[in-house]
DNA sequence: GGTAGCATCGTC
DNA sequence: ACGATGCTACCT
């Protein structure tokens, strides 16, 4: 006879190693309950208690039968999922990106997981606003919760714990946000918002004549409601849609008649979502064919892939990278592949999501962390179902949960927001998507118009596939590029605030073909600097060391690192001299300027300042797309996603700003950035021209961006690269130690760099500060390592760093210390 | 002799 | 990360 009872007694007990989302370096070991046993499995969350009063989600990193020998472990308290998570791929990626940026398993995984995913006894809980759920599949305590949401809006994880007088309140929580009952709150911040506009039904009662009738004559007293009635029915006469903008113009009346006849239930608003498409592009992008030299790209990409996992695809600026793109998506989505397409952040919120929807439909998503979280959590559920097929996401978007990823494109791979620097993971998109793509054998192809030194260079040495694309779609000539001495002109006398007459002549010339100019300038606000002329004192933020900035709305100035701002100042502080003089340029001013120099003109400005507000980014960008905007003056987020037909000059302020940058990739960075903004102008139609204002018409960099000459611009920039030690050739780490008492830290760095030095010699430089030497309050001194990484041990050398480090750590004299460690600072 | 306030330790 | 515990300084 069976006996069943006694099946659970042969049962083995089970432990499991688990990764809790903390900065703690090592996995926790927890004893399974053994009626949780079958629920063992490597990426699925666990609710587990840490210490003596928090509750966390882990997730479960491997399980063995041994019993840890040194400590009687706790119980697991109960298993979250019916399947995995977390792929063990992502396992595989999560312990390579802690061996190789040094940070904690924990650090990844709070950076991985959509916080719906990682419930701990201080989240937040909300009740879903639309209360579109069904009340009867509420069992008993589902239903508590829920009353004590209505009274009171917002709960944390301890007060329900305590509200349900039982411990185990996760997997009630976690079938509540399955049933969209709750949310996770988060602290809204700036979300990324679709464009939306509103469109105007009737009633449906009205579609019956004689209500219609009645409602006329009801509206007898009200005449512009009568006019806007009038308008809708001609306007939906031969349009299925009308938007409110329309009727209201055809009208004649305000958004308040419109809104006043919605509440009386004349009129619904809905939102559509639209796209900031053109039906003119649409068509060009839904129906096209690949040129000759397309094709022999794509061709050659799919040769290169049979021994190459990564590929780096050179093409110039409009060398139509993404058709390529996306022919090659659809092959792997032909063999029911998931594909992942990285982009810059700030080239998400333009035209290259529109366009990919257009052609991919409902198996596109986008990913990046300015989704709610709520949605983020669906979206990881989504991919790890192989529901969604693309997805089109910024850096974060290689933690996703991939269940059977075939390819990637990093595009725009030089660009340096794929980096993250704060907090840890402080991690490299491209790269950590090139080891993510041979964990899970999917090919990896790069994308750029000027790739970084370091790709090209694994390009040239044959461990990436290279291949290029010289000449641009559709025969769009390249811009030409016109470079102009500030100083000549200074000299001359022709020099109009910071515009010389070569560009001013060529705005005028641009605008009276009624198409559009942009100007960059690196630097926001108005003037970097105010210097006292007769002591040399200039106002400095009170938490960082750097000079403030003047921003003339408002009439503050600003520190562009912590955010600190004070009122203007009259008088210089330190000797109460009236003479201040304002140095240096930003886009506030520019723009103010060009308003004075060209009263009738229309202009706008993009850069930080001016996008804080939610949609602010889009309302610009549509302005400017539909011509309310004649001139735009922007930072660099003017270079990305801008693909707009009628732009055909550029003009860049003062190219030295950029070029004279105290960093060993200036050049490099110049050089991408300055193409890169040239590149904007002037499309299928018309050539466009870009100007160049600076002191140093000879720079190599600005002749080789004249020249468009990427190799000779590789060619020097590696020699020096070889000289003075620096990547490709060799490997960075840094060390960044910081302090709030400057002479403490001095001292321990110094201390600290002698006994790396002890160990690793004369790989080890500095400690030296760094540009800014103090950032909210924290002096700063860098100690950089730099790694012949041919000859070197990086592992050995990263296990001492650890090491190391640990030991600063726990030594007394450095306590209030912070040590931060990145490597590869670029 | 007591305790506020902070540093240090340990979390399985 | 964060609470528990230990240690020093200052008070009635």
């Amino acid at each position: 006879m069976i006996n069943f009872e006694s099946d659970d007694h042969f049962q083995q007990t089970l432990f499991v190693e688990v990764v809790l989302p903390l900065a703690i370096p090592r996995t926790y070991t927890y004893r399974v309950p053994k009626h949780l046993n079958d629920g063992v499995e490597s990426g699925r969350r666990v609710v587990v208690q840490f210490g003596k009063s928090k509750i966390y989600t882990a997730i479960i990193f491997s399980s063995s039968n041994k019993a840890p020998s040194s400590y009687e472990a706790k119980y697991l308290l109960d298993i979250l999922d019916e399947k995995a998570i977390v792929t063990p791929a992502q396992i595989k990626l999560w312990q390579w990106l802690s061996d190789y940026y040094l940070c904690t398993l924990g650090e990844i995984m709070a950076a991985a997981l959509p916080s719906a995913l990682k419930l701990a006894s201080e989240t937040r809980i909300v009740l879903n606003p639309q209360h579109t759920f069904d009340r009867n599949q509420l069992n008993d305590k589902e239903f508590l919760i829920l009353d004590a949401l209505e009274l009171k809006s917002e709960l944390s994880i301890t007060e329900i714990t305590k509200i349900l007088a039982q411990k185990s309140v996760f997997p009630l929580l976690k079938s509540l946000l399955d049933k969209k009952v709750i949310f996770i709150l988060e602290e809204i911040e700036e979300k990324f918002q679709p464009k939306k506009i509103a469109i105007v039904h009737l009633h449906q009662m009205y579609d019956d004549k004689e209500n219609l009738k009645i409602l006329f004559s009801e509206l007898e007293k009200a005449p512009k409601q009568v006019d806007a009635l009038l308008a809708f029915l001609k306007l939906s006469k031969d349009k299925t849609e009308v938007k409110k903008a329309d009727l209201m113009e055809t009208a004649g009346v305000s958004a308040a008649i419109i809104k006043s006849m919605a509440d009386k239930e004349i009129f619904n608003i809905g939102q559509k979502v639209i796209s900031r498409f053109s039906s003119e592009d649409l068509a060009v992008i839904s129906d096209f064919t690949l040129n000759e030299e397309q094709s022999l790209a794509f061709r050659e990409i799919k040769t290169s892939f049979e021994n190459k996992p990564v590929v780096l695809l050179h093409g110039v600026t409009s060398s139509g990278k993404t058709q390529i793109y996306i022919r090659l998506i659809e092959e792997y989505l032909a063999k029911g592949k998931q594909v992942l397409y990285l982009l810059p952040e700030i080239a998400l919120t333009g035209q290259m999501i529109d366009r990919l929807k257009i052609y991919f439909k409902s198996q596109i998503i986008v990913y990046h962390s300015k989704f709610n979280d709520n949605e983020r959590a669906e979206i990881w559920q989504k991919v790890l179902n192989d529901e969604v097929k693309v997805i089109l996401g910024a850096r974060s978007s290689v933690f996703l949960p991939f269940a059977d990823l075939g390819f990637i494109i990093i595009d725009e791979e030089h660009e340096a927001s794929f980096k993250q620097f704060e907090p840890a993971p402080r991690y490299h998109a491209r790269d950590a998507a090139i080891v993510l793509g041979n964990i899970m054998n999917a090919k990896i192809l790069l994308g750029s118009a000027t790739p970084s030194l370091e790709t090209y260079f694994n390009a040239l040495n044959n461990k990436y596939g290279l291949v290029k694309l010289s000449s641009r779609y559709g025969g769009v000539k390249p811009p030409k590029v016109e470079v102009v001495s500030i100083a000549e002109e200074r000299n001359r006398k022709l020099i109009k605030e910071n515009f010389t007459s070569v560009l001013l002549d060529n705005i005028n010339e641009t605008l009276a073909l009624k198409e559009q100019v942009i100007l960059f300038q690196n630097r926001r606000g108005y003037v970097p600097i105010l210097i006292c002329k007769t002591c040399g004192n200039s106002p400095k933020c009170i938490n960082c060391d750097v000079s403030l900035t003047y921003h003339k709305a408002g009439g503050k100035l600003h520190c562009h690192y912590c955010g600190y701002k004070e009122d203007n100042i009259s008088e210089c502080p330190a000797c109460s001299s009236k003479h201040i003089e304002y140095k240096g340029l930003g886009t506030e001013k520019i723009e103010d300027d060009l308003k004075v120099i060209l009263p009738d003109v229309k202009i706008g400005r993009l850069d930080y300042d001016t996008t804080r507000n939610k949609n602010a980014h889009q309302v610009i960008l549509n302005d400017f797309e539909e011509r309310k905007l004649d001139i735009l003056v922007g930072t660099q987020m003017v270079a990305k996603g801008l693909d707009f037909e009628n732009i055909t000059l550029i003009g860049i302020i003062n190219a030295d700003s950029i070029i004279q940058f105290p960093d060993f990739r200036a050049y490099e960075r110049s050089y991408q950035m300055l193409s890169q903004v040239a590149g904007r102008a002037g499309r299928r139609s018309k050539q466009g021209k870009v100007i160049i204002q600076t002191y140093d018409t000879k720079h190599r960099i600005i002749q080789q961006v004249v020249a468009s000459d990427y190799e000779g611009m590789y060619r020097e920039e590696m020699i020096e690269r070889l000289q003075f030690k620096y990547p490709p050739f060799y490997k960075i780490i840094q060390i960044n130690i910081k302090h709030k008492d400057l002479g403490i830290l001095l001292a321990i760095s110094e201390n600290f760099a002698k006994l790396l030095r002890h160990h690793l010699g004369d790989m080890v430089l500095g400690p030296h500060s760094p540009l800014v030497g103090r950032v909210r309050n924290y002096y700063i001194q860098t100690i950089t390592i730099k790694i012949d990484w041919k000859s070197q041990s990086l592992l050995k050398i990263k296990n001492l760093l650890k090491e190391q480090v640990s030991v600063f750590e726990a030594d007394k004299n450095n306590k209030g210390a912070f040590v931060i460690i990145d490597v590869d600072p670029y």
